[in-house]
DNA sequence: GTCTATAGCGGGATAGAC
DNA sequence: GTCTATCCCGCTATAGAC
């Protein structure tokens, strides 16, 4: 690749890591309806023709988003299964890094998009059935087995699993809304969550 | 009053309230900003100018339903206070009460309502500052003194109570977010939420 | 690659007929 | 009290200059 292209392209990666930096903020402050394309350009201090140079619509830009915070998400859960300990264990190791992670405003508006994203009927239909259609890989389905090992071992309170994951992920999700509106409230202790948990 | 003045105040009761409750689902679903007057005069089954008739505008639709929400989840914590038992079984009665609430789509979607104008930017000054301001009374702070008692007890952990409270209403926010994705969707039991303020 | 100017459309709000 | 027609603004997306 010519010495020229390879200038360019890096050009070109900066710029669009500059506009999803931008973007991130102003969908998770205004929903991706009342964000504007100009909005998102001035936070990005760049024009808004140029914006479009670099992503087809809003639309692109904001799907963009939700995809990265998906596979955010599913990560902490994948790596948690890969750590040693019983499952319970697993489970504290994943909410300690969930909430260490909540100190990262990058983190929490990821999440806070992925929100909006299946919260609102205000969103393209690709993005909604990405997270929620049949086919979607939820965040609870993923837990799940870790939860159903933690009963059988016996460390897990005997509850329905389901129940006991949306409740986790309520807790989590509750939280995060929370940071945002706030940004000094105070995240609670790994210890604390897991209580609900406990099979004591 | 004249009897015709009667019935007509009566057709415009009917009216508003049939426009909030039009409204109520069409904010929900899509959010003040993305939500159109003539989707909430649709589902009113309402000429769009009718809307304008009862109320000056959108966010004044908005404001008021806003307002009612907050009304009502007040008014749990203060029904709860005049309970009588410790502080924990006050709290447990109004765990109860509020999830049994999600039973009800009417409660469910006011929360969620009342979420988005706290979390979003575009949402009018006034419901924000109302909500979130200095001299917001919110459901944390009003919980505040009970958690305070049970701690003093000795039933409650000794967590930093202000975390206590977050973490407990984070719960219950997530639960109605997921309440309102996946309207079957398992909701705990009081007591296992319960678990995360005892000291056992 | 970046900007400014503008087309084009959609929706909030209003006017006025019935 | 209710409806239809319409004004008007603001925003997405594009065109074209530099």
């Amino acid at each position: 690749m010519p010495r020229q292209e390879q200038q360019n392209k890096q050009i070109r990666d900066e710029r669009k890591e500059q506009i999803l930096r931008a973007a991130l903020q102003v969908f998770a402050r205004r929903g991706m309806v009342a964000a504007k394309i100009s909005d998102i350009a001035k936070e990005a201090a760049l024009s808004h023709g140029l914006v479009y140079h670099y992503f087809k619509s809003k639309e692109e830009i904001f799907t963009t988003l939700v995809k990265k915070a998906s596979d955010r998400s599913m990560g902490v859960i994948y790596d948690a299964k890969q750590q040693r300990g019983t499952p319970l264990e697993k489970l504290e190791w994943m909410t300690e890094k969930i909430l260490e992670g909540m100190e990262s405003s990058e983190n929490t508006l990821l999440f806070l998009i992925m929100m909006q994203a299946s919260t609102s009927d205000a969103v393209p239909e690709e993005v909604k059935d990405f997270l929620t259609g049949e086919e979607a890989i939820s965040p609870v389905k993923a837990t799940l087995p870790l939860i159903m090992e933690g009963q059988e071992e016996g460390d897990i309170v005997q509850t329905n699993p389901v129940t006991l994951a949306i409740t986790f992920y309520a807790f989590i999700q509750g939280l995060a809304i929370n940071k945002i509106q706030w940004s000094d409230c105070p995240i609670p202790d790994a210890k604390l969550v897991m209580k609900v948990f406990r099979s004591y």
